[in-house]
DNA sequence: GCTCACATGTAATCCGTTACATGATTCT
DNA sequence: AGAATCATGTAACGGATTACATGTGAGC
């Protein structure tokens, strides 16, 4: 079971959802740190019905063509004993800035300055996505979940962490001369 | 032309070497924001000779077999043009703690701050073995290249910076209860 | 003599994205 | 009427890891 999967329990955990629904709700909160396309969800989703994690039916209720996934009992005890799992945890970062950082000695002042712009302005195009998706993660924190916004206001955190330390750099490295 | 293949050229444009030894340096610089292994490395190698950008001869010199490459001028233009590129920059974060975190309105209060100690214990480890890794970084600034350790310096206040946060949120979910 | 580090590669597999194909419904 | 959104899926592809296969040389 990759982390995709959990990613999808945890959202029907809280209600039942169409894959599309799920889709929309990681693009609204968890793609920053845990990001999942249509081409993983629809097959996760009925890799996870097979497994008896998740029911699905077709619903008529509305006037759409849509299926409805539940989370079973056994998707639920599934969903906690990961949550509560002990072991590493999964942690990756590829961060094509500071591969070019890393080999900046090859360049001369003013492109390295150009570099730690482009990175900043990278993070402060993620900042403000973030901070797009607030008003989605106060609704949540409205309705009992507060996590969804601790976890959005670390990312907000961490984006600004990037950023005062590109602008830093930036400074210490047009004060250096070259 | 995928990142990988700029961070062959990289560690190439300073001297040449096996792939073996650019998997190894990569080991102790670059792989926590651009991990690499020989499944990758080896082919890569053998595409950036076929497009030119690289010659590698055997090795005749030392006792053992080996392959020794080097970058031509054309690899590096390409190296520089990628350095001083335009235009956004690959950035992708995986962090199964998050996702956790972000689904811990599922869980209990014990529960919340065994995952944040889980987390911190994660990155605190991640913080020593980058300060495991400095001496490396350091004689690369004694050779003169400078940015290997500024990457490295930055990559241990990242973890730092998520080992700090980790560390407020178990005291406020100490503090405030469940 | 054994083990560790040096050294090169390939094959299977996994994980994930992108693009494509299709179609209904709602909003303007 | 047309565009955007809802909705479900698949196929092709790419990027990367893991495991495997093989062998040499240096130091204990």
């Amino acid at each position: 079971m990759n982390g995709t999967a959990y990613v999808i329990l945890g959202f029907l955990a809280a209600a039942p959802r169409s894959g599309y629904e799920i889709k929309s709700l990681v693009d609204v909160s968890t793609r920053f740190f845990w990001a999942a396309s249509y081409g993983q969800i629809y097959p996760e989703l009925k890799r996870l019905e097979d497994e008896g994690l998740v029911r699905g039916r077709d619903d008529d209720a509305g006037a759409r063509r849509r299926r409805r996934h539940e989370i079973t009992p056994a998707g639920r005890e599934s969903l906690h004993a990961w949550l509560t799992a002990g072991g590493p945890l999964h942690f990756e970062l590829r961060h094509e800035g500071f591969l070019r950082f890393f080999f900046c000695d090859e360049l001369g002042g003013e492109d390295r300055r150009e570099l730690l712009r482009t990175i900043r302005a990278s993070h402060e195009g993620a900042r403000e996505q973030l901070e797009a998706i607030r008003p989605h993660a106060q609704e949540q924190g409205d309705e009992g979940r507060s996590f969804p916004l601790h976890t959005l206001e670390f990312g907000i955190a961490y984006q600004e962490f990037i950023i005062d330390w590109a602008e830093r750099m930036e400074r210490r490295l047009a004060g250096g001369g070259h």
